[in-house]
DNA sequence: TATGCTTTTGATTTTCAATTTCAATTGTGT
DNA sequence: ACACAATTGAAATTGAAAATCAAAAGCATA
């Protein structure tokens, strides 16, 4: 899975032109080693306990590549933070997203996500990516109430 | 619908003890005249042209208010600006973005509010809100290319 | 209508994520 | 090793949003 991700980055690269520096690799290590949805900063500053040499411009910078590579996909939630979660080509997957504890769940529908083809299909709409969120309480949260 | 929408403000305005304001009724009048979909700077430039006293915090701070009063609600897109759409208590709609031109299209469908509700109910999870949108490109682009 | 208390306002400052800048560094083909 | 272009990172900049706080305005009461 890691190494595949590897490789999908590297022929991304290697199609753009784009060197290989000692930099993504790192970038793409944490990336990869951290749970879903991390944000910016977070990434950032767990990449800086190792290796303070890398900075923020290049941390941006590199995530945007791999959003791009189609390896990580850009989430706003509502606190005013990017976040990138894992990715592959194809594979998509939505969230419920907990207002109580900001816990995520993930799950996938083909149904829903059939209907939205044919929504677009009526709307003569092309579809290149789409994002569902599902605000709420999870059942810990509404347990605790 | 306009007298509506005001009408459900004063009233939430009047549960929560609010003082009713000049700046309010104003701000007010210019959101219920405007198409869906307003940034909070664009709202905040239009009501500027002809009431130039009124603050940018009034109208952020006043968005906030329409949308815990339900009649607004903030959507976030990839440009870095918070917009505001129209709403009422109950309605909602969904959204075909078109990333050649900005363009939104609304959309709505029961099939997939229903399945989203089973989704939620299967994780124990008590849905608030949610939100849909569908990122590509519209017919017009499409033609375009 | 005046009084006194409280909310609201708005100019300004602050915050903070994200982007830009640009000189220095690094990767890569020759 | 060389040359040239891409990349990096410290620092500055941008820009949206929130916070601050004295002044102004709303509202209940006399």
């Amino acid at each position: 899975m890691i190494l595949e991700k590897k490789k999908a980055f590297n022929e991304f690269a290697a199609a753009k032109g784009l060197r290989s520096t000692r930099q993504r690799d790192i970038i793409l290590d944490f990336f990869l080693s951290t749970h879903q949805h991390v944000s910016v900063e977070e990434l950032y500053l767990k990449i800086k306990a190792s290796h303070p040499g890398i900075g923020h411009a290049t941390v941006y910078r590199t995530l945007k590549l791999f959003t791009e590579a189609g390896l990580a996909r850009e989430i706003l939630l509502h606190d005013g933070q990017t976040r990138y979660e894992h990715a592959l080509a194809g594979e998509h997957h939505d969230h419920l997203v907990c207002t109580g504890c900001n816990a995520i769940i993930e799950f996938e529908d083909e149904t829903i996500e059939k209907l939205q083809k044919e929504i677009a299909t009526r709307h003569g709409f092309m579809i290149r990516s789409h994002k569902l969120e599902i605000y709420g309480l999870c059942a810990e949260c509404r347990a605790a109430q």
